[in-house]
DNA sequence: GCAAAAGTGTTTCTCGTACACCCATGG
DNA sequence: CCATGGGTGTACGAGAAACACTTTTGC
């Protein structure tokens, strides 16, 4: 080995950046801290990178252990490596962002994690280290992504009314869509399956229940398809 | 410390993809290596993170020392993790990309280059580690950016011709646009200042010389604006 | 006067936007 | 029968796309 590998190492972690959506309000997993520093703080999940595991294995990994959540939406973010951005020694975290269909999905706190929970975006507990800068970053990501690339859908139920996906754009976007023309450009794409279902049991016209048809939009993608809302 | 420090630690690397101009050709900067591994082999210029310098400063202070460039465009790209990306020990690195004014540049190889220079596009020697992946991936995103955000300006000298400029984005694009479309877009932006000067001894008509308007982008932007060619 | 690049307008068509009423269902 | 959300069409205007000729300059 020459000389360059044995320069003093960073510690390198993941802090993953949660998104849930809930009855139509986005929702933001945090777990609190079971170890220094910021013990019993709130704080992003996320741990140290093993030796033997990719960085997105780590961030599974992670979310698996400390969350109970698997099978998820999982891309990376940014890579943080601010010289004090932990108290202690030096730590450089690769963040990831993550969408899960909340709904009928149960958490479960172990790992590092006292508890965890669920926080309405713009109302949630200080954050350790510099995980707030973390997650403006994630829902900058997320507001400039989701116009652009169909992920909203990871947030929905496999199964969703068209009002659904309409208020997911609206609460995500932050503003107010036209239902005729919103129903109008989503269905010119033609990427909604017609499951031939409605929703049941509810005090006016049952909605139809369509889902998204991936496979339609990888092929539409290799024609040089470009999803926009 | 707890427990939790004392993982063991992977090494952290910056690597840089750098994109220039040249008379209307696209290129990158590729360094020859001093060291093992994939001594003599061409790579992206780059090398490890120190303690006490943050991730961009280590790919500033990178390619000053291995290229002899400072002071230009740098954005992160993505952080590559793979386990056995490097034949010797973990390695994880933080990829970064940058955009330099080609003309009126020289280099210098020095650090841990033997050599340094320029290669087209898509003629360019074979790469140590993952280094292609990594310019694949850099090439993808400047092509997704340049379109939304004005960092084509970046790759020009200060004052430039309209048809540099379209050059520019028909090179980027790879694909070609229409001139009167192309000047009546970019014009009607507003975010070009008219020098008032000409190009000098050119055998047909002297172009016209412009400027971006950085102050009046952000001023813009600011406002809501949102640049698309 | 010719080669070479600069510069310039109009028409057509597509797509985004604005906008209001009837329908189905459960209570 | 009423409250609640589901579902539908058209007219207008802005901006994208297609397209060809004249101007300036050096040699």
């Amino acid at each position: 080995m020459t000389y360059s590998y044995e320069f003093p190492r960073p510690s390198v972690t993941v802090d993953c950046v949660v998104f849930g959506l809930d009855e139509g309000d986005l929702k933001i997993l945090l777990v609190k801290r079971l170890l220094e520093p910021f013990r019993g703080q709130w704080a992003l999940p996320g741990g140290f990178v093993r030796m033997e595991e990719s960085l997105e294995e780590a961030a599974r990994r992670e979310l698996e252990e400390e969350t109970g959540l698997s099978d998820l939406f999982l891309e990376q973010l940014f890579t943080f490596g601010r010289v004090d951005r932990d108290p202690r020694t030096r730590v450089i975290s690769v963040a990831y962002y993550a969408l899960v269909k909340m709904q009928g999905t149960a958490l479960r706190a172990s790992g590092d994690a006292e508890e965890t929970a669920w926080f309405s975006l713009r109302n949630h507990p200080q954050l350790a280290f510099d995980h707030h800068e973390i997650l403006e970053t994630a829902i900058t990501r997320l507001k400039g992504k989701v116009r652009y690339q169909p992920i909203g859908f990871e947030l929905l139920p496999t199964r969703f009314k068209l009002s659904q996906l309409q208020h997911l754009y609206e609460v995500v976007l932050e503003k107010k869509l036209d239902k005729r023309n919103f129903r109008k450009k989503i269905q010119s794409m033609g990427l909604l399956i017609d499951t031939g279902e409605t929703e049941k049991q509810v005090a006016h016209r049952a909605a139809k229940l369509y889902e998204f048809d991936r496979a339609k939009y990888e092929a539409l993608v290799d024609r040089g398809f470009n999803f926009e809302i």
